[in-house]
DNA sequence: CTCTATTCCGTAAACGTTTACGACGATACC
DNA sequence: GGTATCGTCGTAAACGTTTACGGAATAGAG
């Protein structure tokens, strides 16, 4: 089952086996076939190790998630964008392979570990930290590697991004038309990234339309259903409660219905809930289904690949050679959870 | 950074070095000091290619998750799932890969190529199709593997399952109890064995029960949101519709109540509504609570994770060199959403 | 017919490890 | 003091590929 093997059975000499499946040009037609057929028959596949031991190479990006992603955040919002990356990735004979790991400082260790073993080719980092010590620690090893969400710095890497600005100008732009005075934010630890920009696009945006920033609406907690229940009752307490809360993170909002429900009120009617989260199946099934951004998911994976690829040398040429950092636009959608008006 | 030039900063063999960072018996503790620390300075970790070549291990084991999964059915059931199975491994220094795949066909594909390139140990099948090509291939390869839910024939490969019967029993008992006759299900395609099961308990537990077996009132459609909805539609639009359903499949009651809800009804009220999923976070906070079975979802990972190490040679003395196939009980968490006395 | 170019293929080195084997010195034993 | 044992280490082969290099055969040009 090694190429020996084959070459033997072929009485053709190993490195005419190797040339013709790998679509070199010095070989004959004829040979090519007969390798190919055989090679087919008998089942063998060049053997990883070997091969990415002599290239150097070993086809295989890794996606790096953290348990803490996937056990408070959108799930769904990962699977969709990782199917995107991955058949991006494909269509180069790359696979992808998802790494869940621990949060925190574990990922550093990882991200070492699949560097210096040679466990990928380059990696795909799914949110980025303040002062993310694993982005250093890349560029220092000149280890091709994405982050999905710009990083605090920018940075020289490819990432792909969402606009953000342009979210939150619609969120409150909407709210404010329906007459909304007391809105209020619902977001993860600031530490993340994405929490931070959120938090400093929706204080811009309030300004913008002369609302009053009070920091007691922006509450931080975690982005499951849990937070966002809490949050909801921590509003409501309130002696002058919001009319209005973005919840960024979709898995909040569930939270918040649920409260909403148990204490007699209605979403979209007592108070008007608005996720700036992508727009997954769930979000026109809920009761009332909720408003929200929609997004292409697919194709964000599938650009964010593509971003990867131009800065991985073996690919870049096909890419132009570029660096790409995208802020990809969405459009708000609007449903039921936040349509009334305040009077 | 290759074990030569740590080796020459060392003023060491190879070999040696080699063997004190393999923790083999014969070498000095003084020079395995020096290695280490030296190691660890350079930042030098071994090659995978390398290693795996010359020893035939990987130390990496895949898992399969097919996007149709990902997309039909709750991936927060994967989720943890994975979690608990990757920390089993880490325990042994083996890394958990998933692997991405479209459904179907493509599926035996890339268990080929896994197993012929070795670009894993060991391999997950997150859930088995009937007559199942992969299941036969894999055996005869003599590669190990697990799956997550027996198999057709039982197989003689290492799988956690769940109690489905004991399920089923909980759930038309507990409706029953209810004053419930006329009790229906939804489930996904009898080509996946995990609702073949349940069809076949559903209708054994009815007639248990002396409750008739109405065909028309099982309904096997998409797992998600819009199969839920439409299939709640569908029940709705009947002369005599059922008074209960049971949706195996979480993401499917989502779309149920989002029907109920607009067409003003009420679940647990109008329709008692009852899930055999696991009960994840949302589930307890959807309006009305849902009622579903509790499931320790990390630990049965960490079990599944257990039976493959069990069969795979390097590890099975450490798991006693047994065969092991788990049926796992659960536990009935009643809720709101089926607590009413049907009149 | 000779010389050169071309086409195709075989040979062998290299990738970075691990490990069987043997060697060396030191210690222990009679 | 000779011999066996032990602890420690160096040497080199092997894992399965890919590829630079060179050689043989054929074709083409003069």
């Amino acid at each position: 089952m090694g190429i020996k093997e084959l070459a033997r059975h072929l009485n053709i000499s190993i490195g005419t086996v190797s040339r013709a499946l790998n679509g070199h040009p010095e070989v004959n037609a004829e040979t090519r076939k007969r390798v190919l057929e055989a090679a087919a028959e008998l089942g063998y596949a060049p053997d990883q190790a070997g091969r990415s031991l002599r290239q150097g190479t070993l086809n295989v990006v890794a996606l790096l998630l953290s348990t803490d992603l996937t056990s408070k955040t959108d799930t769904m919002f990962f699977m969709e964008l990782s199917r995107g990356i991955q058949d991006q990735f494909a269509e180069h004979g790359l696979d992808l392979v998802i790494h869940l790991n621990k949060p925190d400082l574990d990922m550093l260790d990882r991200v070492k570990r699949i560097v210096e073993r040679r466990q990928a080719d380059a990696l795909i980092l799914a949110e980025t930290r303040d002062n993310d010590p694993r982005l250093d620690y890349l560029a220092g090893r000149g280890f091709p590697f994405a982050t999905m969400g710009r990083s605090w710095s920018g940075g020289t890497h490819p990432w792909m991004d969402l606009d953000f600005d342009f979210a939150m100008r619609a969120a409150i732009d909407r709210l404010a038309g329906f007459g909304h005075r007391r809105v209020a934010l619902v977001t993860g630890d600031p530490g993340y990234r994405l929490d931070s920009m959120l938090q400093d696009a929706f204080r811009r945006e309030l300004a913008g339309h002369g609302l009053v920033v009070d920091e007691a609406l922006m509450i931080k907690t975690d982005t499951h259903e849990e937070g966002g229940y809490k949050a909801m009752t921590d509003f409501l307490a309130m002696p002058e409660p919001p009319t209005a809360v973005i919840f960024p993170h979709y898995r909040a909002v569930v939270g918040a219905y649920s409260y909403l429900s148990e204490s007699g009120r209605q979403p979209g009617r007592d108070v008007a809930i608005l996720s700036c989260s992508a727009d997954t199946a769930i979000a026109q099934f809920m009761a009332p289904p909720l408003t929200c951004f929609r997004l292409d998911l697919y194709g964000l994976g599938r650009r964010l690949a593509q971003a990867l690829l131009a800065s991985m040398p073996r690919f870049a040429e096909s890419y132009g050679n570029a660096l790409i950092q995208e802020i990809w636009p969405w459009e708000l959608v609007g449903r039921d959870s936040d349509g009334f008006h305040v009077n």
